[in-house]
DNA sequence: AGAACCTAGACAAGACATGGACAAATACAA
DNA sequence: TTGTATTTGTCCATGTCTTGTCTAGGTTCT
């Protein structure tokens, strides 16, 4: 059958949720959320379903609601419910503060120094230690803030060191391979409501890059959206038709490199004709500046930071919910 | 069961699998994981299954799951345990089991109908639905089956489809990125030993599609070897000095297109000139036929099929173990 | 004979369990 | 406002369990 005979030891659970091994025990004492099997051994064993109950909860109480109210909702209920205060009116946009609470025990290392450990991994082609670095990041800063704080540093970085030639184009591939899916991987947290808004997260023809894009799609998925990510390239008619057919909020795009394409300007041009009034453009990335006039004139929203790029999804969610 | 296979001692048993004998022998003495044939005069005697059953436990234990809880599945459930982790990370995959709970009779579904159903998916642009049904399929036919079932008649039904014109550009986009998303995490299914051979896949300059290599990867993956994945297009200097820097035992190529690119020939020849001979060049993809001779000029190995690449992974690794 | 294996048992490091304690935050009463 | 009770995440002390490694004495292989 589709049961599955795996049970996971506390250890695991702990890394999987974020619950620190002591709070997972003293939820099940005081309030027998979960009752997991044990080991001959009297060692706890969980199984997927515990799991997720656990992250159910986990949310629930870092939107505020106090441990004691929902440790005892069934477990539909709990998923109803984390829905309901995704972004919290609390003070946690911009940096995830959340964590410092039920972080790892784990020493933590700060943004610039996973940024180098990455680098250092992409230098000696180490794939699997990147990896390593991006998932401790996660565990450090939160899922939201390794966005800002990690990856995008990083993204950075390594377009200067190829630049500069002391990261040949293996390097940059490899660090794009990875990185990407690792955005891909952050871009689909949980299953959202199908009222949630959705964006269409791609590049213009011509712009070649699409780390920025993946970028924001993450970035907007943690913060309820649904995504229909096209990876780059793609010309205006396709961008607009695809926008239409799945009934997008926004558009969001990312201009990176080159800077100077002659042709962009109207590309961008017929995007925003062809899109409905109803669906709102937004373009950042690191070349925004060089399109500005173009991009006022269309009435386009432009975002020079991620931080920036999360508020202009909050003002539309606002707008429209 | 008569088959004459080679058995190995228990040494060459620790040194491919990286465990030391003692540990192999308490692991079959306390959870009698494997029962290896004996000798007229009782010592062990392996046999290739065996050693994957090994190797699987051991990528299970160092991935996290408790030695205990792992040692008694059946090699199928070993071999699928990689989608139980797919990051290790990510905070929330609790929406997996929701899904089971909500489809009553399991009815597998064969690799056509699942093919069907994802194409379905494509044409209305719902890329959740995507991952949907490779997550079925994933489930239904297991890991690696997917890979020759589903991804690949996929990748090509999506190939005709677009040039057909029934698909258009966005189409083509969202599959490959959900697609490839999908196998770069098919391909780390676990931690591998640092003794496991080392595979760089890429495709060469001007061959823009990457779907191919990162079914390669993938495929790669889950017969144990570590993987470089350096996405495409990438010059020869580029594929030689990663396949040197990480000390890659085989590095492979995906053409599919263009197949009559005039500047490919010499590519290759470069390639293929610039790699140390303990480095085999495995070259596939559709295109491989339009480069038939130069290919044969160079030596490289030719893959017509996943089932032929896996082959050949398999000569290489026995050959130099 | 010497190297490699076998079994049975021992051992230590680390992971885990339990019960209780504590401090910070919050709620509530005086 | 102050003082007390409750909630809640964290931590400690102590004992148990798990698991990789090792020892000892005998057997098999070459």
């Amino acid at each position: 059958m589709s049961e599955r005979l795996l049970r996971h030891s506390i250890k695991t659970v702990s890394e999987r949720t974020g619950l620190s091994p002591h709070l997972i025990r003293a939820w099940e004492r005081r309030y027998e959320t979960i009752q997991p099997q044990r080991t001959d051994g009297n060692q706890r064993l969980y199984c997927e379903k515990d799991i997720e109950r656990l992250t159910l909860l986990k949310r629930a109480t870092e939107s505020g609601h106090p441990i004691r109210t929902v440790a005892r909702l069934p477990i539909e209920e709990l998923r109803g419910l984390a829905p309901q205060l995704p972004a919290g009116d609390r003070s946690m946009m911009g940096t995830q503060p959340s964590q410092s609470s039920s972080g790892g025990p784990r020493s933590t290392r700060t943004g610039p120094e996973l940024v180098e450990s990455a680098l250092q991994a992409i230098t000696s082609m180490n794939a699997s230690a990147l990896e390593s670095v991006l998932e401790e990041a996660v565990l450090s800063l939160g899922q939201v803030a390794v966005l800002s704080h990690v990856i995008g540093p990083l993204v950075q970085r390594v377009g200067d060191g190829w630049q500069a030639g002391t990261l040949k184009v293996g390097h940059e591939h490899l660090a794009s391979a990875v990185i990407r899916t690792f955005l891909a991987n952050a871009a689909r947290p949980f299953a959202v409501h199908a009222s949630a808004p959705m964006l269409v997260a791609t590049t213009p023809s011509g712009q070649v890059h699409e780390i920025g894009a993946a970028l924001v799609a993450a970035a907007a998925a943690n913060k309820g959206w649904r995504i229909t990510y096209l990876g780059p390239s793609l010309p205006a008619e396709e961008i607009a038709s695809a926008a239409l057919q799945s009934h997008a909020r926004a558009v969001a795009l990312s201009l990176v490199h080159p800077a100077d394409d002659p042709q962009l300007p109207e590309e961008l041009r017929r995007i925003q004709r062809l899109l409905p009034d109803s669906t709102t453009l937004i373009v950042g990335g690191a070349a925004v500046g060089s399109y500005e006039r173009t991009l006022r004139q269309i009435g386009a929203r432009v975002c020079r930071s991620l931080n920036e790029f999360s508020a202009v999804l909050d003002g539309l969610r606002q707008g429209s919910n």
